[in-house]
DNA sequence: AAATTGTCGGTTGTCGACAATCGACAAACG
DNA sequence: CGTTTGTCGATTGTCGACAACCGACAATTT
């Protein structure tokens, strides 16, 4: 496997701790620990694309034997964060520019389709005041890590509030890779109060019904973030 | 795991067969196998919703160990089809209502948006007439199953022309469910004509760059088939 | 020197056995 | 009789060991 990945950033690896608030009393299953383990440190970049994952040495350093191990790799396969080839390795998924591109794309997909759904079901839009709220305080307050979780939660609750299980699951699992993204293109360029200026006027739109002015504006903010520099999320070559 | 399932339809079920030309080489791992035997078992209804899966009852059966039932098992719950509670038992998803209506509602969305991006990048769609012809042949000779063949080809080499590798994705992912939910309810009552008749306006349209007519057309046809008779698909119940 | 073959280390695939957990029922207790 | 407790069967979770497979390099042959 040691073709697989070109520098042996093997070492300096710290995966994210395991936070049970208790500590004996466990009763999550250890797969799922260990998924949510590997999918924290795939999303915040602490595992780059192209990162090879070895069954038996994360086994042993997380005092697990190689199941949980392997079955937790398998659900992040399911995430499209990892990729397996059989007998050879697994590594972290590699990122091209295309499927950035894509993953944004979707992303405007299915948010387009939440500010529709919202509309023609007259669903009240008042919940997203809330995150939108948030983000200007951080922005002011120039707290980027704030405003980007107070992002993220303007735009879970616009898929939430659409009601639409599939839509929601569906988003998340394309979320995670803009996670990822974001992550690996630690881009401090983009002006913040930019970024929150833009929520404003997508929830007027919303609560005056006016569909195409919300699912123009929608289809303008989440189209915004797409320029990246394709070096910064450079992996495992092919 | 008794209760889970209501009535023990485990006698009669035989799974596909395992179609492997030369016997006995095999170079893709039985995992994999077996999640295909056991997805075509799903979505051909053969395993139908409520249907409980039990490890130790399928190695015995297919003459392997609980090791690659288990992967094979958390591949299909990564295609949604399979539900897993931990300790107590595996299942095969019970279909509501709303989980149709919301497959139906996402298919919607991803061959809306394939259409859009033809239109916008001016792809050439004249490889659509292909499967469209299919389509008539078969309503003809009154053939229904190569007439949903010829229907599935034609809505994957719409999304394919797309050239969008995760709404080909996530549409294949969606399409499952469509099939599974297509043989659930044996519904003879549409006429063959009726469906083969929708595509060639959608092909023309794309043919001459008319982006509202193509959409309105794909949104009203993938609309069409929504309807269905809940008793039909009904699993286990909660 | 070139091509073929053999061998080896590394990794995942598969296996059989045991532990942990849950639900239901029986048993004991008030 | 009602409630609690214990036990049991069923099922998945976890484990350690071995087999299959791939890639690379050395050894051998021509």
């Amino acid at each position: 496997m040691a073709d697989l990945q070109h520098e042996p950033h093997d070492d300096g690896l710290v995966l994210p701790p395991d936070t049970s608030p208790l500590g004996p009393i466990e009763q999550t299953p250890l797969k799922v620990q260990i998924a949510d383990r590997l999918r924290t440190a795939i999303v915040t970049g602490k595992l780059k694309p192209g990162a090879v994952l070895v069954e038996t040495a994360l086994a042993e350093r997380m005092n697990v034997s190689r199941a949980p191990i392997r079955e937790a790799i398998q659900i992040l396969e399911n995430d499209g964060l990892v990729e397996t080839v059989a007998y050879k390795g697994r590594r972290v998924k590699p990122l091209s520019v295309r499927e950035v591109s894509e993953t944004y794309d979707m992303r405007q997909i299915f948010e387009m389709r939440a500010v529709r759904r919202i509309i023609e079901r007259k669903i009240p839009a008042g919940a997203l005041w809330q995150p939108c709220q948030d983000m200007e305080r951080a922005a002011q307050a120039g707290d980027r890590e704030g405003l980007v979780a107070a992002d993220e939660r303007f735009h879970r609750m616009l898929i939430t509030l659409a009601d639409h299980q599939l839509l929601l699951q569906s988003w998340n699992s394309i979320y995670l890779r803009v996670h990822q993204i974001m992550a690996l293109r630690n881009d401090r360029r983009v002006p913040l109060t930019d970024i929150a200026a833009n929520h404003p006027p997508i929830i007027r739109a919303l609560e005056e019904g006016d569909m195409d002015r919300a699912v123009g504006l929608i289809a303008e903010h989440t189209r915004s973030l797409e320029s990246f520099d394709p070096a910064t999320i450079a992996g495992a070559p092919q």
